[in-house]
DNA sequence: GCTTGACTCTCCAGCCACTGGAGAGAATAA
DNA sequence: TTATTCTCTCCAGTGGCTGGAGAGTCAAGC
């Protein structure tokens, strides 16, 4: 029989935490004195308590070792949980190693250039939700024919009475670029079910995103600085490029102040992610 | 100017989020409403938005992004945040690699074996604290002697009326498995600087903890089961064996009682951590 | 039996970066 | 003038603890 002080001290767990895991029922102590509130625990609950740090080891949740260790459960439940930790793992894994991947990169920005280090950073990987939207998808035949077929799409929302919930985006549906008879979807977010037939935009997993700032003459030199960065984050473009109009012609008078979203949805170069096959064991 | 709401569907942050980035002073409003305190943000605000977002996104907090955006700051201390956090996300990526190899290594026993699913995890990986301890090291000819050692060690203590602040340890000072003329050191930790003479375990960065219940009679066979989980964990033994007394004749008098726990100081088979060499940038 | 000091108790606040909700006021459309 | 949709502020909660305050308890020495 231990007090909490000696209990402590021998299984190199904290007072507080023994509490805490008494409070959350994980770890009750053998008796507790009905006069004083002592805590007592015997030396039987040390591997209790080695089991729940193991667990706790492997990253799981106090609420999940609790199942494990009171609800009388399966070796295959067991398995079900191991392997949903595993797959949040891998997953946890890849996210580190790309925030790691686009730190050195920027490190070797600064070590290369010394120019101002914020500058790469208007430029960020997302994930883009998916979208409801009423949209045109049309071949034209020159870029300027976008703009008209973007506000076709706004005289459709504004004779339907509908309300916008999101940036005017445009699609390009090809994955080359070119200069004639374009490919291009106009889109404008607005609630479901109000009238207008909706589609969907699907997601994008991972995006490289970059925010403009000025009048969209600039636009073909942000992609293209954006189609260097890409190329220097070691990522690939795998998909159909959008481009958000967050202020145009419609909340924004001076050209020269438009803000404009280019994104460019990406994988990563080393997809088969090296460190999967160092993963498994006795590989 | 937009409205918070028209200025969270723009840039798909949530109001919540802005308004919290509004109270820790990180995206002040362009313009609060005396009356209303309605919160009004210029497109202009898109772009520091766009950069919190991106530096959240490496994984800093938004104290770091704060001295990042508004102290004045140069390139050099740029690098140097950027070489902690580096260094801080190789470490993350270590620690999360080993978890994933245990959980892995666990979901293979299960597969192949099928038995108790809990039985494997009397064992895990743990850091041990460095520990002030009185000692006494000696080569003794039998493994019986150490009792005797380790007895002579409690007896020093209680003669100089001295605390005990944790359980008996032997340490044995040898790598390789020896019958006789056993160099072993018994130690008990107490208070630094009550009188006698003290010295300092080294901490073990990475330890196999085994917890072990029964007579000592079993603790041979503990360790054999110790030493082939660490093989087919993939880490390899380095360094000196400790033994930790957390009961013993002093409070327990069942000897089938026992609670030992046995420690391995480890290392990863794979040190040169194959993920290391995935990790630098254009590689 | 009394004092001292070490231990233990409970309860509250704080961490991080938000999310969710309540209740009240403000803006906009019909 | 409603009715609806914002927006505001304030409070609670998340996980897994750590730290501290103030009060009660235990064990040893006198």
């Amino acid at each position: 029989m231990f007090k909490i002080g000696d209990f402590s001290s021998l299984t190199q767990v904290s007072v507080k935490t023994l509490r805490w895991y008494d409070e959350m029922g994980i770890l009750k102590p053998y008796r507790v004195d009905a006069n004083s509130g002592y805590r007592y625990y015997s030396a039987g609950q040390i591997s209790r308590l080695a089991r729940i740090r193991a667990l706790k080891n492997l990253g799981f949740s106090l609420e999940q070792v609790k199942v494990m260790l009171d609800g009388n459960i399966q070796a295959v439940q067991i398995r079900d949980m191991l392997e949903s930790r595993r797959s949040q793992l891998v997953g946890q894994l890849q996210q580190e190693q790309e925030k790691l991947t686009l730190v050195e990169v920027w490190l070797q920005q600064i070590e290369n250039e010394g120019g101002d280090p914020m500058s790469q950073y208007e430029i960020l990987i997302k994930k883009v939700e998916p979208l409801t939207v009423y949209s045109k998808r049309q071949i034209v035949p020159t870029e300027d024919m976008v703009i008209q077929l973007l506000e076709s799409v706004w005289n459709d929302i504004a004779a339907a009475n509908v309300r916008k919930v999101g940036p005017s985006i445009t699609i390009y549906h090809q994955v080359e670029y070119k200069e004639r008879d374009l490919d291009v979807e106009a889109a404008m977010p607005i609630a479901a079910g109000c009238g207008l037939e909706t589609s969907e935009l699907p997601p994008i997993e991972k995006a490289a995103a970059l925010v403009y700032y000025g009048s969209h003459d600039g636009l073909p030199a942000a992609y293209g600085a954006l189609a260097r960065w890409i190329e220097e984050n070691n990522y690939r473009m795998e998909g159909f490029c959008r481009t958000l109009f967050l202020t145009c012609a419609e909340t924004e008078e001076d050209p020269g102040k438009f803000v404009t979203e280019i994104q460019v949805p990406v994988v990563s170069r080393s997809e088969a992610f090296p460190c999967a096959a160092a993963v498994s064991p006795k590989a």
